[in-house]
DNA sequence: TCTTTCTTTTGACAATTGTCAAAAAAGGAA
DNA sequence: TTCCTTTTTTGACAATTGTCAAAAGAAAGA
């Protein structure tokens, strides 16, 4: 749990009382490589931190393929969004790529907690924010660069998830084809 | 300005007392065709609410070229996001595309309000998440569709943008070049 | 170790999209 | 209207990327 509080220091400190409430709320989940902790036609009822692992989420679409939208590393923020803020059923799949330790809160305890501590949903409110900037960036990339840029780009970035994601959950990642990244990659 | 309190009542209802402050903050801008409400390399100081008119955000790329990433219209909160909420000078352009009528509230004049109701921070970071939505959608679409799959998507989703945006800024928003999206048009 | 399975690479070809240049069409101003 | 400017369309060709199929390589289990 340190790791969620100093993660949570570099976006927004927050009040002692603030922090004991939301350690209170928080579950610990410990899930094995391959499991989901989300699956597609439910609703997301948790907010996560990710402490230790790795994990993604995708969905399937028309033609039956996955398709990988986002990983999630060591002091991520994992959550299905859609589905958590909407309260519906989601199309994503959130699957464990490595042995996970992750700290849960659920929509209810969440915002009961907004209600009694104001700096706690300024904190989420700044996360929120940082976390759009960072897919604004991502949509960026996507609508104006090639193939091999948004590839550069995530070597430069994100170099981890070269060393611990399959290539073509990260093909799909970027938008292109395992093929094609494949040529990206042997030719750089 | 019924126009923005009824638009945030959609959102989240907030007191009357949040209102009246807001109210008081909030500045009326006119800003006439083709002049601009942010300029590169300045730091966006203001979020702004759009009563009328249209606008789009742009950015110029290493070639010279004007790359258009998102379009506002009636009823939309417009700012440079990453340099309002950066507190840096960001790359993008805001541009006025139809005679506009906006309400402004300075960064510093916000986190005031913020400090003040509690209410109107829940409010806005409930206008974050729902626009995070969006990006995410946005996102999806253009790492998993085609560029007919998009203009297609865009025809259901948003056909004013077809009706008052001219057609190379539709083009780049979509990420495609104007001749492709000319040929699509036409063999829709 | 030897299989078996999963992942990555390679080849051949097709489909999509981009670029450059020019023509056509549409819109605005006098 | 008429002229001028901007926007859109079209053609020819090149570059990028995708698809299908097969081979090569790596990882995991018996």
């Amino acid at each position: 749990m340190n790791a969620l509080h100093q993660c949570i220091s570099q976006y927004h400190p927050i009040s002692i009382a603030a922090w004991e409430a939301l350690s209170k709320a928080l579950i610990k989940v410990e899930v094995p490589k391959n499991s989901f902790l989300v699956k597609e036609g439910a609703v997301c009822n948790k907010l996560y931190f990710l402490e230790r692992g790795c994990l993604r989420g995708y969905y399937n679409n028309l033609d039956g393929k996955e398709v990988t939208y986002w990983f999630g590393f060591e002091n991520n923020f994992i959550t299905s969004f859609y589905s958590f803020i909407s309260r519906k059923p989601g199309i994503e799949n959130i699957q464990i790529l490595e042995d996970s330790t992750l700290w849960g809160i659920s929509f209810e305890a969440l915002n009961q907690l907004f209600d009694q501590h104001h700096d706690l949903e300024r904190l989420v409110r700044i996360i929120n924010e940082q976390y759009y900037i960072r897919l604004e960036e991502r949509l960026m990339a996507m609508q104006f660069k090639t193939a091999r840029e948004r590839y550069e780009q995530l070597l430069e970035t994100s170099p981890h998830i070269l060393q611990r994601i399959p290539l073509g959950q990260i093909a799909s990642y970027l938008g292109i084809s395992q093929e094609t990244l494949s040529r990206i990659r042997s030719q750089v």
